[in-house]
DNA sequence: CCTTTATTAAGAATAAATTCTCATTAGTCA
DNA sequence: TGACTAATGAGAATTTATTCTTAATAAAGG
């Protein structure tokens, strides 16, 4: 694309930002949720983040979600009765499990099978969550 | 039990109200309850209500609902991301349907067989939730 | 019917999560 | 390097759900 296009294109939107910019908290921040490899929500982040970024504000790290997740590279994990997660997109289908004692999130692989057909009749099913509770290997006081 | 022994009970415990009474709000937050068969919120409840008490207040539904929850009459079900709903308590094990359509949240029968299977090795599993996402028949354009 | 006091309606107050404001900082491009 | 302005940090503000406060009302028992 030439300059002309862009510029052409940015004045048509108004106000649009020029571009985007590779900060280092947006990197930590992004850093952060890759080597978790599980759901952490805005405060688990900033907690995480702050070691390495110690000035780090819980606004900043809100921001970083909204981008990442406009960008695709983020996406939300509902739990029931809590504030959304956080983790990376693009994992194949998985479902959850909650810590009862450490409330932490974890992915878990596999789908219960014949899902399908606890829809009623009548109902058009679309989708589904599954969410295991119990107690993560740290804290099951036996060996992993 | 004597009038003596009551008194001295309710002496033992500071400020323990003398009875529960029987109240037409009450009454008709309960029938609500009974009739609708599904988790409600407690604005859902307000509505339903106030079609029998025309005054009723929000304070009110909250508070029959920690009675009843206290009495073992109601339980919260909690639907991800969603602010809790309530339903009558005593139902045997079941899962949940929101429709996309009308947010409404819907009791399905049955469970997935081989939820046991799911959890990893390390982790206790406890419990479990399935929450089906969908079209309720009243949306999908076709007859139930 | 009368007294006692639990319960109510209404609105103010709270709690927790998230968003906004704005002065300052720091990427990015020429 | 320098200008431009997106991004940040800090705290104020907002939002939504729920709880509290208070005067008025109405169950329950005698």
């Amino acid at each position: 694309m030439t300059d002309e296009k862009r510029h052409a294109e940015e004045a048509a939107s108004q106000h649009r930002p020029r571009a985007k910019r590779r900060t280092r908290q947006r990197s930590i921040i992004q850093r952060v949720l890759l080597e978790a490899n599980r759901p952490l929500s805005p405060h688990d982040i900033l907690q995480a983040a702050q070691a390495t970024a110690p000035g780090l504000g819980i606004a900043t790290v809100y921001r970083a979600i909204h981008t990442m997740i406009t960008e695709g590279l983020l996406v939300a994990v509902e739990i029931p009765g809590e504030a959304p997660r956080y983790e990376t997109a693009g994992k194949e289908h998985h479902h959850h499990f909650q810590c009862r004692t450490c409330d932490d999130i974890f992915d878990i692989q596999g789908c219960p099978p014949a899902i399908q057909q606890l829809a009623p009749k009548g109902f058009r099913l679309e989708g589904h969550q599954v969410v295991l509770y119990g107690v993560c290997p740290p804290y099951t006081g036996m060996p992993a």
